[in-house]
DNA sequence: GGGCCCGCAGGG
DNA sequence: CCCTGCGGGCCC
């Protein structure tokens, strides 16, 4: 390995310059280095690997020696800013070099570099920057970042998944920081730290926040006590899944969180939904998080926008081509009586609650997940049985018109009754109330990171999980409760799962879970290592003992015989509680809002619900340009009879502009005399943000056409084993009905 | 296969 | 607290 000692040691520019000699060198002349694949040029170099080693040369920079010198202790160096830079150049993926780029440009940072220049105490920036203190004491050895989806490895350090995966790639089984073997089980099997994501996520969001006081928000409400099935009292029976009560939520979204289902917020399986994924049931896609709401088709609030919408052939006119489709808004039935539903429109639907929500997600452009239900007879692309996500689709318009359900008049294709199949330009001409965005839609597609966020995401107001009676009650109990500071905040994400304080030697497990060591290591307590055998008196071979995760079946006897305590989580935490403590000192009075910190979960979350209610009046949103939504006029629809909402819906390479043409055509746009429905466009985009992201991303596609915004693949393993649910091959479906390709019919 | 019927979850 | 909602088992 070339040694680090020597202060000439630099690599070349991406222009191929080295920039030590400052010549342009010649591929032939280049070294490149396996962790990072940075060229490094040779002549230059202070010492050179043989030649049979060439292959699995490291850079100066990535080697351990130097990353030494980069520890965070280091950061405090006048000259961080420049290691920063260089050590950037390790982690050539686009995607972290914006990053850096705005991490580095961010005023925040900037403080950060000059205190510690001049040698200041760090923490007088730290109170109100709790990024810059987890950046402080939280660095991938690799990129010197936050780490990006962070993994921990058993002798407590902890990485970028992508750097350390580099590292492990390249053939490196110790870890950069201390050389403690890292087995290959460890290797194959890494763990998104979900406590550091959490953590950083919230410190990222509060950073990114214009105002002070405002929270992101990941708050969790008690959900253990359900079942993990959706269960039916013996009373309710009869009646069906509609009176059946919710199982546990598995995944750690509020319920008005936009976008794609990361596994970051699946403990569970860590893996999150995926496009693909399918449920026999309303209620198991809900205990998914896909869509909540086990009878409505629209996840939603008026003025925070539509997360979700489920497509399942409750409006006889709603279109679905696979990559679009129209979805018809709720609302205008009669359901008075014992008719809980009625096909029958009988009124207007107006852009109210769950339609003002598909208005407000369609002004912004958020991501909408779509489902779609075996109900839905008519769609080719619906599933043969329950319930399948299909990923994000974008809100592209939404108008009111007359549509085919009303009271006086029934269209369908049996009644040769048939709707002119208009392009959407033609539908348009007939509807009021066209709504459509006019800015950057928020989830949008980036030709280096695929579909992501544009903007910070709406700011949940919502708990994490809902269901639990308790919570409600909660909720009321705990509105006048104090707000959490978001030091108190970052807190409460490091606390151990077995005692439930702030962890105290915290230890990562190898399947991602956090605990003090004590309390780790005593819930093995009784349990030797090895369990002795004997049978009819001839003695066995001892066999050893599984101990399984406090939190997950993953068997950790390995890793609790000598857990090795994370002193980047131990720091922050460190950082965070003296700073607590002298705010309480300088407060003086008795009672400091630190003692909320040992509060339960239940007084702690709804306190930051009532937090957050300060801000639902603005849409829920911090971000200015969220607040496009304050500037719909709900009221502006008058004098139309019988309108419904619809949503067209768009997918991927289908030209999208003109919606319309469909199969019978459905919307009659006739004479009828109300009935004007609530329509919206809709179309398909999504990408993972995680592991599966690297897999998933490649797949987007991007059409030509402005309104798609792309479609994400299914889960191959979800094909797989469920051959007659998967996904349709959405191109192949079109060939099959070229009519709907037609631009317009006559 | 169609419709009844019922009582959950969520918005407001 | 009231109202609504693209469920779904069961009975006919």
């Amino acid at each position: 390995m070339a040694s680090s000692s020597n202060p000439s040691n630099l690599p070349c520019s991406s222009d191929g310059v080295c920039m030590v000699c400052k010549v342009l060198t010649a591929e032939v002349e280049q070294l490149r280095c396996s962790t990072c694949a940075t060229p490094w040029h040779t002549p230059c170099l202070s010492s050179t690997p043989p030649l049979t080693d060439v292959a699995h040369w490291v850079c100066p920079d990535c080697s351990g020696d130097v990353t030494a010198s980069y520890l965070p202790s280091d950061v405090a160096r006048p000259e961080s800013s420049l290691i920063a830079a260089i050590r950037i150049r390790c982690c050539p993926s686009k995607r972290r070099l914006v990053v850096a780029r705005s991490f580095l440009a961010m005023p925040v940072m900037q403080g950060l570099s000059r205190t510690e220049a001049v040698g200041e105490n760090v923490e007088d920036s730290e109170s109100n920057n709790p990024l810059s203190m987890l950046n402080k004491n939280i660095n991938c050895s690799f990129c010197m970042l936050l780490p990006e989806r962070p993994v921990t490895t058993p002798c407590g350090h902890n990485f970028c998944l992508k750097c350390f995966r580099r590292w492990i790639e390249n053939g490196k089984r110790a870890c950069v920081n201390c050389r403690a073997p890292i087995t290959q089980k460890v290797a194959q099997d890494l763990r998104i730290n979900l406590a550091l994501v959490q953590a950083i996520r919230m410190a990222n969001a509060a950073n990114n926040a214009s105002t002070t006081g405002e929270t992101t928000v990941y708050h969790y409400k008690e959900n253990e006590d359900k079942p993990d099935r959706a269960f039916t009292t013996e009373r309710a029976k009869r009646a069906g899944m509609a009176n059946t009560s919710s199982g546990q939520i598995f995944v750690t979204i509020a319920p008005d969180y936009f976008g794609p289902i990361l596994e970051d917020h699946d403990p569970r399986r860590n893996r999150g939904v995926r496009v693909g994924d399918h449920w026999k049931d309303r209620m198991e896609c809900r205990q998914w998080g896909a869509h909540f709401p086990h009878i409505a088709g629209i996840a939603g609030q008026s003025t925070h926008g539509a997360q979700s919408v489920a497509l399942s052939g409750g409006y006889l006119d709603d279109e679905d081509h696979g990559e679009w489709f129209l979805y018809t808004g709720s609302g205008g039935r009669d359901l008075s009586g014992n008719k809980r539903t009625s096909k029958e429109q009988s009124f207007d639907q107006k852009f109210e609650k769950l339609n003002a929500a598909l208005r407000v997600s369609c002004l912004n452009g958020y991501p909408v997940r779509v489902v779609r239900s075996f109900k839905e007879k008519r769609s080719p692309y619906a599933p043969e049985s329950g319930v399948r996500y299909d990923g994000i689709y974008r809100i592209e318009k939404c108008w009111r018109k007359t549509g085919v359900q009303g009271t006086f008049k029934v269209c369908s294709d049996e009644h040769g009754d048939h709707p002119r199949p208009l392009p959407d330009i033609e539908e348009l001409k007939n509807a009021i109330d066209i709504t459509e965005r006019k800015g950057n839609p928020a989830w949008d597609f980036d030709a280096t990171d695929g579909w992501k966020w544009m903007i910070t995401p709406p700011i949940s107001t919502k708990a994490v999980v809902t269901g639990d009676p308790r919570g409600k009650k909660m909720q009321g109990a705990a509105r006048h409760t104090n707000n959490l500071s978001m030091r108190e905040r970052l807190l409460k994400e490091f606390r151990c799962s077995i005692c439930r304080n702030v962890m105290e030697e915290p230890v990562t497990t190898p399947c991602a879970h956090n605990f003090c060591k004590k309390c780790l290591l005593g819930s093995y307590d009784n349990l030797s290592l090895t369990e002795e055998r004997s049978r009819g008196g001839r003695i066995l071979r001892a066999r050893k003992i599984v101990k399984k995760c406090p939190s997950c079946p993953s068997d950790i006897a390995d890793f609790i015989q000598n857990p090795q305590v994370n002193r980047d989580i131990m720091n922050v935490i460190e950082s965070l509680q003296n700073e607590a403590e002298k705010e309480d000192h300088a407060r003086v009075s008795g009672e400091g809002s630190s003692a909320a910190l040992v509060d339960s979960d239940d007084e702690n979350d709804t306190a930051w619900e009532n937090q957050d209610d300060g801000n639902l009046d603005e849409g829920g949103c911090n971000n200015p340009e969220d607040m496009i939504t304050e500037s719909v006029d709900l009221d502006s629809v008058t004098n139309v009879d019988n309108t419904e909402n619809k949503v067209e819906v768009q997918q991927p390479h289908k030209r999208t502009a003109g919606a319309g043409k469909g199969k019978g055509g459905k919307r009659a746009r006739t004479s009828s005399p109300g009935d004007a429905d609530a329509r919206n466009i809709v179309t398909s985009t999504e990408t993972l943000d995680g592991i599966a992201a690297d897999e998933n991303v490649a797949d987007l596609v991007q059409t030509e056409d402005c309104t798609f915004t792309g479609v994400e693949r299914a889960d191959p393993n979800a094909l797989e084993v469920d051959g007659k649910n998967m996904i349709p091959d959405f191109s192949e479906a079109e060939k099959v009905n070229p009519k709907q390709d037609q631009e317009v019919l006559p």
